[in-house]
DNA sequence: CGCGAATTTGATCGACATCAAGTACCGTGG
DNA sequence: CCACGGTACTTGATGTCGATCAAATTCGCG
């Protein structure tokens, strides 16, 4: 059961609108003049920052796209979360980083201090509240993975991360996927086969159609929503 | 794969030492005298609140023992988390709770309504910085457990159940379950089956010593800590 | 003591993992 | 522009861990 490949290969890029991002993100990291932003682009594959590592920054992707994820003494890994254009990440209230991220393209991400943040949180109960519902949006997006994780079967996970990758990334009723099928595996706690093969059964059905393995169309959205039910 | 009687039944009682409550969690419910507490006590299998419902109220567990989880349409079901002595729950930065909470056993809550605790957030930092710290907790809780259910085998999940109720419950180095198996298995993503095997398989390999199913004591915590990885 | 639920244990099944090719894709260099 | 090489992806054959089905057995509580 160990895993699969985690190794670099050459750049790609292009992924992800430049910064859609919802209302809710954008506020935090430029209201505040007193929180001077970086920007900084990462390689594919290349380390943002690993697990156990003090908390120096928070980020926001602002283009490409971000795994976190743990890994199992024996190389298993769980991607906890994908971030892409707009989301924040690498938030936390305790000093060090618990999950390692890594860009999976190409990836440009805008960087504040979470010391300074913490410094505008003090003095200004709307930043503070504003923390506080960004910690517990990614603590929804974990319930709802658990429930994957621990009850959904194979063809629902994939259909689950299709919705959420259509929700979140798709443009003209379709979209590219930045991650790789080993990627979305270790999302889904299956294998890259499994994901492979629940992907051509979508297609074969009728419910997906393919422009290449990354570049996806949903053509029944409803026929998903009810299978992940 | 439906899932396995969660039927109601005759009450027991006595879980839970009253409150050991760590230091982090006993002071927001208390330091705060314009913070109303009401107490109420919960039967066996009766509901806290559920799914959707209005967040009314954060709680907190002053004996006994509460389950968190979602279900899945078929009637599947994920424990995202156990809440023991006191342990804080309830807690949601929206309007409505995504999770349904349920007393396993007989169990005495403390209860404060969610409005006073926000307003005690406007005006004080430090209330509004202790609420997103309970909640990134409660996240870094999801994060382990997401690994757990994504990777790791059916005798890793067991072990860091039996590690993590050992360390939450034990008071002379053995601790007494208020959960059924089904709870542990519906918890760890397995069947009640695979759990009371892998808790048989344990006990045959000395390393814990069973008194009833559910008196346990550890007899090897680094053996199960190893195989956790 | 005796009932019903909880738990254990056994036999078998099946979904997904693992092992193993084969194919498509893409960036690079000739 | 095309051949090459490497990675990603797909597809097939087989294996296995944990699920399911099915009885016992034990445990608490009335």
């Amino acid at each position: 059961m160990l895993n699969q490949s985690h190794a670099a290969a050459p750049v790609r890029q292009y992924w992800g609108q430049s910064l859609p991002g919802d209302a809710a993100n954008s506020t935090l990291l430029s209201g505040h003049p007193e929180l001077i932003a970086t920007e900084f682009t990462y390689g594919r594959d290349e380390c943002i920052f690993g697990e156990g590592e003090p908390s120096e920054y928070v980020y926001q992707v602002v283009r490409g796209a971000v795994r976190s994820y743990r890994l199992l003494s024996d190389g298993r890994r769980q991607i906890g979360a994908f971030h892409l254009a707009g989301d924040i990440f690498g938030l936390e209230s305790e000093p060090s980083h618990r999950l390692t991220a890594e860009a999976i393209v190409e990836t440009t991400v805008r960087m504040v201090k979470r010391r300074s943040l913490e410094t505008a949180a003090k003095s200004d109960v709307a930043v503070a509240c504003k923390l506080w519902a960004m910690t517990a949006g990614e603590l929804r997006h974990a319930e709802d993975h658990m429930l994957l994780l621990g009850r959904k079967t194979a063809a629902q996970r994939v259909a689950s991360f299709l919705l959420e990758m259509d929700r979140r990334l798709a443009v003209t009723g379709q979209f590219n996927l930045p991650m790789t099928r080993c990627d979305i595996a270790d999302y889904l706690g299956l294998t890259l086969e499994t994901v492979s093969r629940t992907v051509s059964q979508f297609h074969d059905e009728g419910v997906l159609a393919l422009a290449g393995a990354r570049h996806i169309r949903l053509r029944d959205r409803s026929r998903l929503a009810e299978m992940d039910a």
